[in-house]
DNA sequence: TTTTATTGATTGATCAGTCAATCAAAAATA
DNA sequence: TATTTTTGATTGACTGATCAATCAATAAAA
C-alpha cells in the first residue's frame, strides 16, 4: 500500500527491528534479511533507506543512546538536590528497559563493535563522557573537585560492570541490588571524605 | 616438513594465532584463513585439528581463562594475609598483559559471544564465580559473611567495569589508577564496617 | 608399508548490495 | 471533473564475494 511519507515510518521500524534482532541474537552479526523481515519489509527496502548495513547499525546505536540520554534528562528534571540527582542518574541506568536481557545483549554487542567501528566508538565515548560529567557535576556540590572526578570514575565503572555481569546471567543481580550497590558506593565514599 | 608429534605444537600455534587475530580484529568475527595464516599453516590444517571454527574459538576462550587462572593461583601463593591476597587478586586482573588493548578487545568479544554460545558462557560464568569466591573467601576473614558477598559483588563489578571502559579508550585510565580505585573500594567499605 | 602431517582445489551456503520493473498516490493538465 | 504525468514506495531476481568445510593427493617419517 504505497502511500507518501513512509520514509520516517520505515526508518523507525527498521531501527526498532534491528534493536530487537540484535537483542535476541546477542550480537551485531545479524543479516539485513532478518532485520527487514522483523520490520515487515523487504531487504531491498532496508538498503534503499539506509544505503548499507553498517549505516543502519550505526543509526541503531545512535537512536539507542539518544533514548537513554532523554531518560536521563527527564529524570534529572524531577530531582532537586545534587544528591537526589545522583540517585536519579543511577536509577535511570538500571531502570527496567535498560536492564532487560535483550537490551544488555545489545549493549555488549555495541561495546564489542566499538573495537572495530570508529563511529560506534565515537557514540559510546560520548555516552561515557556524558555519564561521567553528569556525575561529576553533582558530586562537586558534595565534595572537592579532585575527589569528584575519582568517585565518578568509580561509580561509572561500577555501573558498566554491573551491566556486563548481568549480561552473563551468572549472578542474577536484581535491579534493586544493583542500584543499592552503586548508591552504597557513593554514600560511603562521600561519608569517608567528611570524616 | 612433516614430522611426527606436531599436533600439540599446531594446536597451541593456532590458539595463540586466534587470540592475536581476535585481539587486533576486536571481534570473534574472524576467518579460519586469517587464523591459519597467522599461525603459518593452511586453513585445512586448522580444520583437521579442531574440526570446526567454533571448536577452535571455544578452545581459545578456554585457554585464555586457564592462563588467567594460573596467574591468580601464582599470585595468591606469594601473598600471606587475607588483605594481601585481595590486593594480589586485584593486581593480577590489571597486570600488564590483561590490560593490553588486544587482550581487552578479546575479552569484550568473548563476553559478546557468550550471549550466543552456551559453552563460551559456561566458561565465563566459571571465571566470574571464581573471581567472586576468591574475593569472598578472603573478605570473610575481615568482615561478616553477609557483607563479604556484597562487597565482593561490588569489587567484581568494578573490575569488569574498568575493563570495559578501558576498552573504549575514552578515559585512558592507567593500570595504577584502576588498581587504586578498586583498592579504595575495598578499603573504604571494610573501614566503614569497623566504624 | 602404514601412519601422520599437510595442502590445493573445490563445493555449497550465506549475504550484502544492485537493478529493473511494478504499483499506487499525488500533481498537473485538459 | 476526467485524464495524464510524475514521483515515491516497494520488491523479486540476480550478482559477486566471502567463507566454512571437505577431500583427494602428496610427502615424509616410522
Amino acid at each position: 500500500m504505497p502511500k507518501v511519507g513512509m520514509e520516517p515510518v520505515r526508518r523507525k521500524a527498521l531501527v526498532d527491528a534491528a534493536m530487537r534482532v540484535i537483542g535476541d541474537h546477542g550480537s551485531l552479526t545479524v543479516t539485513m534479511s532478518e532485520i527487514a523481515k522483523q520490520a515487515g519489509v523487504s531487504p531491498a527496502l532496508a538498503h534503499h533507506y539506509f544505503g548499507s548495513k553498517e549505516q543502519l547499525l550505526i543509526e541503531t546505536v545512535r537512536v539507542h543512546l539518544q533514548r537513554l540520554r532523554d531518560s536521563v534528562v527527564t529524570a534529572l528534571r524531577t530531582a532537586k538536590t545534587p544528591r537526589e540527582k545522583l540517585s536519579a542518574i543511577i536509577r535511570v541506568c538500571f531502570q527496567a528497559d535498560q536492564f532487560a536481557p535483550e537490551t544488555i545483549a545489545a549493549w555488549l554487542a555495541f561495546y564489542a563493535e566499538a573495537q572495530r567501528s570508529e563511529e560506534t566508538r565515537r557514540f559510546l565515548v560520548i555516552y561515557a563522557r556524558r555519564l561521567h560529567s553528569n556525575l561529576v557535576a553533582n558530586l562537586k556540590a558534595l565534595c572537592p573537585a579532585g575527589d569528584a572526578g575519582r568517585i565518578a570514575e568509580g561509580a561509572a565503572a561500577m555501573i558498566d560492570g554491573l551491566y556486563i555481569r548481568q549480561g552473563l546471567g551468572s549472578a542474577p543481580i536484581s535491579t534493586e541490588a544493583s542500584i543499592a550497590l552503586t548508591e552504597d558506593y557513593l554514600t560511603i565514599h562521600l561519608n569517608s571524605l567528611k570524616g
